[in-house]
Formats: structure tokens, sequence, C-alpha cells
DNA sequence: ATTTGTGAACAGTTTCACAGCG
DNA sequence: CGCTGTGAAACTGTTCACAAAT
């Protein structure tokens, strides 16, 4: 199967989302482009990528499209596991945040460097202080980080964790964190969220 | 001026992140691919778009570069109006978020269906109860919303935000939002950023 | 000598438009 | 008949490679 396309793979996430929570039995690509915003034509060939044939001439069937694209993100029915790293109120939400419940995510450790917190603090998975950062990244065989430290601490926890063998990063800090070409980063810092946001919404007015 | 290509928009915006940061005098395209890890000349191209030529032979000066960047955004320097829809926790580390200050991005609202929260809640800025939403977004001239409320809510908080003329959302719920095209949405969820992540770093595999 | 800025070539993505299928 | 699935066309974005600038 040929690669598919970053672009068609960001949209086949949304759309993975979208029928998580839709309820009928049928759906056509002119239905997704009103509820998720891409053209028809686009979602089609974004399905079609897929290299499944679950459409007919009442739209495609919910379920086998779900299926399709859980057996596409089939990465993710082997879960993948992930650590926080800063314990601030920003990771502490995401400490017991529930979104991850039937998801092939899990939550193995924590990390922050104040040892207070570690200690004070309760969760499920255990909490370490970030001297242990690489020994427990290993040992537990963690494939992402959720980074939620101080500006200050951003740039070397992301070295730290990128030599310990991290593939990706979801990264809350404001800053540009400069990682080799293999690891990869979402970011989804609210500052840098609204710059993005303000610079699309201006163009297109 | 022609317009600026989205994604070049988008790395734009990094840029003026990344050098929000920087120290040095001058920064060459190659420095920038380093830390960013966008190609030079892809950078070089970015920068060429944004119409001033601020580079020479010992790469581009710094400060000329901010300010291209700043007058590029500059519907930046104008502040605008922001709230924050669902004062749940995550609502709640956004209203007291020290990010905004110096940003031309200023919290004025903030809004909760449960009528507890907006009273007890402290904030610089006052809180309203749901009900108020499109009388107070009119009144106090909002362009964008922080969504921050539950599942539940989210599509209809959604359509009501759309309807009294908001620009753009940064939406912090799992949920693929149905709005009209003039309107834009940045997701900034946390499963929806790791899907993606995963989804990114197991096609380059 | 080094690095920008940019035409021109290339690669990738999206749209068009319609044949084929249920 | 409506909708998918897809070749082919159109368009957009990226890289190449080098002239110009300092």
């Amino acid at each position: 199967m040929k690669a598919i396309p970053v672009p068609s793979q960001r949209r086949l996430v949304l759309l993975n989302r979208l029928l998580s929570d839709y309820q009928e039995k049928t759906i056509t690509s002119q239905k997704i482009e009103t509820l998720a915003g891409f053209s028809a034509a686009l979602i089609r060939r974004d399905i079609s990528l897929l290299g499944v044939k679950c459409g007919a001439s009442n739209g495609y069937k919910a379920n086998e499209l779900k299926l399709a694209l859980e057996d596409f993100f089939s990465f993710s029915q082997k879960e993948s596991r992930c650590c926080i790293v800063g314990l601030g109120r920003m990771g502490q939400i995401l400490l017991d945040n529930t979104e991850l419940e039937n998801s092939p995510y899990k939550l193995v450790a924590g990390f922050d460097s104040n040892v207070n917190r570690t200690e004070i603090l309760h969760s499920i998975f255990p909490l370490h202080p970030t001297t242990m950062l690489e020994n427990v990244i290993k040992q537990e065989n963690i494939s992402y980080a959720i980074l939620t430290v101080h500006k200050k601490e951003a740039q070397d926890m992301a070295t730290r964790l990128t030599s310990c063998g991290i593939r990706g990063i979801v990264n809350y800090t404001p800053c540009i964190l400069s990682v080799p070409q293999t690891v990869k980063v979402e970011n989804v810092n609210f500052l840098t969220a609204l710059e993005i946001l303000n610079a699309e919404c201006n163009s297109s007015a």
C-alpha cells in the first residue's frame, strides 16, 4: 500500500473522531463536508486511500468506515505508552484525565523536577523526579511524552526525551522545540493556537 | 500583496514564537532549519513572501525579521478580545493563565452553564452564565472563543458562538465542530493531538 | 566566502467530471 | 437515480540551483 499523505492522515484522524460520536447507520461524503468542513471530493479520495470500499449509493456504512479507520490506525490497537513531563496545574489536569479511557494511549508515568510534587500528588501510576526520566522511559518502554513544564525547562527536557528514544511529543509549552527529524512534535500551546487561529482568520477576511 | 499560503503562515507563526526567545543578533535559514525543523529553502521562501529583505551574507537580522513578522501579523497589534466558554478545570487554568500577558489577546469574559461556578470563581474579568453568551459577546465585541465545555455541550455552544459572530474557536473538546466556512477552528484537544501525533509517527516509521 | 532571494522544475494535493455500481 | 471511486486535469506548495549581494 502506498503511503498516505500527511494532510489526508490528519483529516482521517478527525473523521475518526467525528464517527466516534456519530449515531446514524450511513453517512455521505456530503454530510461529512457539512460536519467537518472539508470538501466531499476530498473526503472520498481520503477514504479511498484507505484501500476499502465501504460506500454505496446511499453513502458510506458508518460501521464499516469506523472499522476501516481503526484498522488503518491499527497501530492504535496496540497500546502506546505515554508519560507526562511537568506536574504543574496543566500536568495535574492531564494526570486524571478520563479522555484516554478506552483509547490505546496509556499514561504510565509522571515526572517533575520538584520532588515535593511527585510525593504529594496522587495518581494511579507512579510519579518520579526528573532525575529518573531516562531510566523510567526506557524501562517502561514509553513512546510519547506530554510536555507541560515551564518554558525554561522545555528545550532541556525535549533534548533529554529524544536522547532516550521518545518518538513523539505533545508540546503544551510556547517554545518551538528543536528535535531530530525522527521525533514528531504536536504543538498545542494556548498562545500558539491563538496566534495560528488569528493568522488564519485574518488571511481569509 | 498576494495571499500567503496557509502552511507558510503556520510556519511563520512558529518562527515568530522561536524568535521571541532568540537572543543572538543574526539568524541564518540553516539555523532555523535546525531549531524549527523545516527546510532552509522553505524558510527563505516563507520569509520572502513577507515582502521584506532583511537578510544578508551573514544571515537575517533577528530584529528586522521580528519586526517584519509583527508587521505581517499586524492585526496582532490591535487587540483581539477572547472569551472562555466552560469553566471546568481546564477553563479555570486558562482563566489566570499568564501566557497572554504582553500579547494582543485579551480575555474579557468567561461563561459556564453552572451558575455556581460563575459566582464562586474569581477572575479579573467578569464571569457569566451561558444564558448571557450572545449578549455579552456582541456587547464586548469578542472575536475568539476558547471552548472548554463538556463533550455534550460542545456542538451546541459552537453553534451559538457562530450565530453571534465569533470569528474563531480554540477547541479543547474532542468533538469535531460543525461551523460555517467563515469560522475557523483550531483543535487542541489532548486525545486528538495524541492521535495525530501517533499517526504521523507511524507513517514515517 | 557565505547566505539570501527567486525563477524554474518538480512533487504533492485537490478538484473536476464522469463511469460504474448498488 | 444518487453516490462512490477514480483517472486526468488543475492547482498549490516545495525544492533545486544559481545569480546577486555584502
